[in-house]
DNA sequence: ATGCAGTCCTGTAAGC
DNA sequence: TGCTTACAGGACTGCA
């Protein structure tokens, strides 16, 4: 399930794949995705140059240039892709198509070499100018991909959106108020990506753990040290999980196909039944907020009233 | 205005 | 063995 580490990792791996490439056809499945994608984007795409691979909380911003514009220009026109629970964002080279599964791929770009020298772009990152495809995959299609024309309308997405800031943007006053100003419980703040953008089930859970935080406790409870401790917690978990190129739990893939790292990493999420790392006590899971929620019961004490829905034990092998 | 439940989507695996 | 059903969850919609 990629959230903010995944897609950072998709985004480093891409970059120096695509970079100064240009787009030669674009195919489409047909297929509806949550972002629809319109047949009308395909021409317009048409000879436009990748310059740049950014990302905005858990989403991905493929810049692109006109033929003939600077380098390093990076204002302009992209591709903005979400990849919900199951999307893969790869570069395929030329000959390697088949080596990969073509099932669920509802977006292919060709690319091609601009043949331009560089002009100001980082030489260290151009390692490849193969020809090849950009490819998005996605088996349930809760993620898709959307063209902005121009940063106007780059700008416009990202209003629409309404995203908070990232763990590390993030002003202690500002989330301290969000907290004390919320009836919701803290998981639940957590999840919601115009207080804080990027966090997603996993990292929340393990945010949680890390600070030593109920997933039940109420966000208006929270005194100044425990709201500047979890958010301590997710900046530094987030960090450590970009470090092993994110979590692999099931479809999860970086730009170059290869599976994250960070998942043998997770300390709750997962880990139901199993003994918490740090007090040997074992992993609870309950549906808070909608979400399945791994927690210690020793270490993550339980609020007097958490109203949390008990999930059915998972029977393992008879 | 606020918070919650329901919805989408398909592969996987539990359970009968 | 084979079928049915529950589950995974990001972001949005609709309702109370």
């Amino acid at each position: 399930m990629p959230e903010l580490p995944e897609v950072e990792t998709v985004a480093r791996d891409l970059q120096p794949l695509i970079l100064g490439k240009s787009i030669t056809e674009v195919w489409w499945s047909g297929k509806k995705m949550r972002l629809p994608w319109t047949n009308s984007w395909d021409r317009a795409l048409e000879g436009l140059i990748f310059t740049k691979v950014s990302r905005r909380a858990k989403w991905l911003v493929l810049h692109l240039a006109e033929r003939g514009a600077g380098w390093d220009w990076t204002g302009g026109s992209a591709l903005i892709a979400h990849l919900g629970m199951t999307g893969q964002l790869t570069f395929v080279r030329r000959g390697k198509e088949y080596e990969l599964p073509k099932d669920h791929v509802h977006l292919r770009f060709g690319l091609v070499s601009s043949g331009k020298k560089a002009n100001g772009l980082n030489e260290g990152l151009r390692r490849d100018f193969e020809a090849g495809e950009l490819r998005f995959r996605d088996i349930r299609r809760f993620g898709g991909m959307a063209y902005a024309k121009d940063s106007a309308e780059v700008d416009l997405f990202f209003a629409k959106h309404r995203l908070g800031p990232e763990p590390w943007d993030c002003p202690l006053d500002g989330w301290l108020g969000a907290l004390s100003g919320t009836k919701r419980l803290i998981k639940a703040v957590l999840l919601d990506q115009s207080v804080i953008s990027g966090v997603g089930n996993i990292y929340a859970d393990e945010s949680l753990h890390a600070a030593g935080i109920h997933p039940c406790r109420m966000a208006s409870s929270f005194n100044e040290a425990e709201g500047a401790k979890l958010l301590e917690m997710a900046d530094s978990v987030m960090r450590k999980a970009i470090e092993n190129r994110g979590s692999t739990i099931r479809d999860y893939v970086g730009g170059e196909n290869l599976n994250g790292g960070h998942q043998n990493s997770l300390l709750i999420y997962g880990r139901e039944g199993e003994a918490c790392f740090r007090c040997g006590i074992l992993v609870k899971r309950f549906v808070v907020a909608g979400r399945s929620s791994h927690f210690c019961p020793v270490c993550q004490k339980a609020p007097k009233d958490a109203g949390a829905k008990p999930v059915r034990q998972r029977r393992g092998p008879a």
